[in-house]
DNA sequence: GCAAAAATGATAGTAATACTATTATATTTG
DNA sequence: CAAATATAATAGTATTACTATCATTTTTGC
């Protein structure tokens, strides 16, 4: 998969950028210290002046590869969505059973990323510590339902109705596919957070993942004969 | 329940303002229009100068009541939920059968807030939609560790440990009562957001609401005879 | 190899933000 | 009625989130 993906691009709608900044080698510094730098001092204090210094690169140029910091936000979850959709893509393929299927989907989007894939210049486990802690600023915003019209979070949707189908074929009578695969997949940056800063209201733990707390309570909502059918 | 709550305070950690709002007439403008501020701007837009200006009060009086607007929303959630929790004990109160009282505890916290009760100046419909949009924000922060530490988390933990105990005394083998607790809470939220602003990826609508979604979930979970017991 | 084009860098400027500090004026209370 | 307290007004600061302009460097196409 490695040598596979080092020769493939993830896909980012490209309305979210002005310039790609995968078409320049300060774009790719962009990219690769905003990782760094948001992680190390957060968002709401991260700032495209800040990142010049780290990059000894310029403000301005900065604003020509993202018009504000929230672009920028968008194209690193955007990105970090699409990978996650390859892997769990390339994972469910040819798994001839739908339970299989399912179970390998849950595990793309819920474990712990612990290993730098490293075949770009984006950290892949920093990249993931952002997604929990910095993804739902992306779109709880004001103008979340006129960036949605403009496709920024496609990739994310795309995503969650994958799994809906999964869901779907492994129970065509379950009422709530979509709403199980959003929860899944929200709930599982949310229990990583709580595992981080807030231990005493969840269970997940050194021993108990949010993969396994998911995929139990999928197979249980999927397997019950009164599951809420049709 | 609208009477009983009108003769009592809802408590908030007082670590969380400068001086406690409900204690003059200035305090409860804050709050009232604070609420509606946000609401109408986004927390993100909102600042205590705007706030003056609705107010006809001026930004240097409010900062003595919250040193930032942080807390203030930190004030304003830890209202909210201490609403819940209310809501939620007195709901589940004398209930004689366990599976009853969770249903009765997951219908308080996954329901849409529809009527204003009106017993204060806070306008409760209102402010469950700044939870909804704006949640999020208070605790995925740099400082959430520390704030943390000061108690500003104590109200929404407690309600999420309520749950998982009513969790666990309808299955007392379940291995995993706090995440799915937290998981419901905080997956009603993001439901009610997708509902309004990504309706492709759930199936809750004007027809199925977040409640029964997490009613059948929780069900499923709970009743099944391999529901990762211990 | 060179000129034109494109990319980047440097500098300056702006309105707004998130405050702090100080002083003045009301309002409450003992 | 004086003292204490609360509120208002004003000013000031460093930072933010940009935009605009111009200079310099790098790339490219011939």
């Amino acid at each position: 998969m490695i040598n596979l993906l080092s020769n493939l691009k993830i896909a980012v709608p490209d309305k979210i950028y002005i310039k790609d900044p995968e078409s320049s080698d300060l774009g790719k510094r962009i990219i690769e210290h905003s990782i760094l730098l948001i992680d190390e001092i957060g968002f709401d204090s991260f700032t495209f002046k800040k990142l010049g210094v780290k990059i000894g690169s310029n403000e301005s140029s900065i604003y020509r590869y993202f018009e504000s910091k929230h672009k920028l936000l968008l194209y690193l979850t955007s990105w970090y969505w699409a990978w996650i959709e390859y892997q769990m893509v390339f994972a469910t393929h040819n798994v001839p059973s739908n339970d299989e299927k399912l179970l390998k989907a849950i595990e793309v989007v819920t474990r712990t990323i612990k290993e730098d894939v490293t075949y770009t210049h984006i950290n892949e486990v920093i990249l993931n510590r952002i997604i929990v802690n910095e993804y739902s600023k992306s779109y709880l915003t004001k103008e979340v339902d006129s960036e949605n019209k403009e496709g920024y979070f496609e990739v994310y949707k795309r995503l969650i109705k994958r799994i809906s189908e999964i869901i779907q074929n492994v129970n065509k009578d379950y009422k709530f596919p979509l709403s199980l695969a959003s929860t899944v997949v929200e709930g599982a940056l949310h229990q990583h957070f709580l595992k981080s800063h807030f231990s005493s209201i969840t269970d997940c733990d050194k021993n108990v993942t949010p993969t396994e707390f998911f995929i139990n309570l999928t197979q249980n909502v999927l397997k019950t004969t009164s599951n809420g059918s049709k």
